[in-house]
DNA sequence: TGGATGCTTCGACTAGGGTCGAAGTATGAA
DNA sequence: TTCATACTTCGACCCTAGTCGAAGCATCCA
């Protein structure tokens, strides 16, 4: 009678209140403890430390232990991609959200979605990329290509370092808001990381938004260019 | 504290087992009336109508009225987008299926993904056509080429006509056996369509197996080569 | 019009699971 | 060793939500 995996077990998982915080406080893609996440759902940390357990042991979460810490983070992009899907589904159908404040346009713009950058940014980066040849769909996965290689290592990321890594460099991830394609993976990482360390942008760790400055707007639109800019 | 849409509540109304396999069983693409999706789910018809306005009124289906009866698919490929990725968890993680049947072969090579084909020859016709460079990567969507729209009229599917329609015509899907992509959109509905209209393979309703015919998988292999093959 | 079928609504029952207090374990610091 | 911190386990409470029987609409057929 049923076929395939069991979703049940897994959308059960995620569909607690106190959870699906936890999970979305983790879409930032930091590690964070169990009395983090306790604070960040809401609960006391015996229940925190309950409910962190049984995400472990679905496989939603990797916990590594650290002295008497122990800190959790999302087990694999697969999970921030599907939970990335679930706020695609929350924001358009029903009940569309009630509190449209102020942050919200700043995370259509520009946010972290599990260590790289989503948003209107994020795709407009993606779309600049295919656009300039940079990175080409090359049967099922994206690819870097020669021009591209050259590109990044221009921007001083080390896309050889990264290739040696087991994760995939190149990996599209779907926005919620814009409903594109952004770049995910260790270069969608790298990416991100040297926009910080550039200080074009900090991203503030409690609301998953990023922040650009003037300055490192202007450089990103330079480097990332769009057929309507 | 909370930023970006309310994941849970989605989920919640995945989770439940019954609702489970009724969304499952719409994953095969056809619309199932209450009964039906009772039968599927093991409930009675009260139960079954009580989740069937819950999943309606989370936008996840999409009900049509027809005479008494009252048919239920799902509201977009977005909603079998985020089904299968769940899928994809739940086989990956954890508790990877206790029952691993003859059927689950047959599911992962070839299956039916909410009217399109997905498993192992669903990644192999998309591959395929992205290396002959019918279907390419235009900035955040597919698009077909101008060779795409030849072979894909040589093949009688009218692509105009599709592309008239508001449903994107091109889109892709991730397989949560292969975790490659595979085509989805108005265009890989009609592919598959057309392979049960040249009797190349035919589809069984209760399992979304597609069995392909020695002959027409043959003739899928001419169409859709491979490097490999 | 009367009866059958398909679905919805109402009400009551029940179980499963989220919650926290209290006690227990592990790690680190003094 | 002793105390403090970070987390886990246990036990009990409570409440939501799934379940079905019974009754109520709506639609079709004769």
């Amino acid at each position: 009678m049923k076929e395939g995996p069991d979703i049940a077990q897994v959308a059960t998982l995620i569909g607690d209140p106190a959870r699906a915080n936890m999970l979305t406080a983790l879409m930032s893609g930091k590690a964070l403890t169990v009395s983090e996440l306790a604070q960040e759902a809401g609960v006391t940390i015996q229940t925190a430390s309950s409910h962190l357990s049984k995400l472990d042991s679905g496989g939603l979460l990797r916990p590594r232990k650290q002295g008497r810490h122990k800190y959790f983070s999302l087990a694999s992009d697969d999970v921030a991609h599907v939970l990335e899907g679930l706020m695609g589904l929350a924001a358009g159908a029903g009940h569309l959200r009630k509190r449209t404040g102020p942050k919200d346009a700043e995370l259509r713009k520009a946010r972290v979605c599990y260590n790289h950058l989503a948003g209107d940014m994020g795709t407009q980066m993606f779309d600049s990329l295919i656009a300039q040849g940079h990175l080409v769909l090359e049967g099922p996965d994206l690819a870097l290509t020669q021009s591209g290689l050259a590109f990044v290592s221009d921007f001083e990321i080390d896309a050889a370092a990264l290739q040696q890594a087991r994760a995939p460099l190149c990996r599209e991830c779907l926005d919620w808001s814009a409903r594109r394609s952004h770049l995910a993976g260790s270069l969608g990482r790298a990416f991100l990381t040297r926009f910080e360390d550039l200080t074009w942008a900090k991203r503030d760790q409690k609301t998953r938004i990023v922040s650009f400055s003037d300055s490192g707007a202007a450089a990103f639109h330079r480097l990332f260019p769009t057929a309507s800019t």
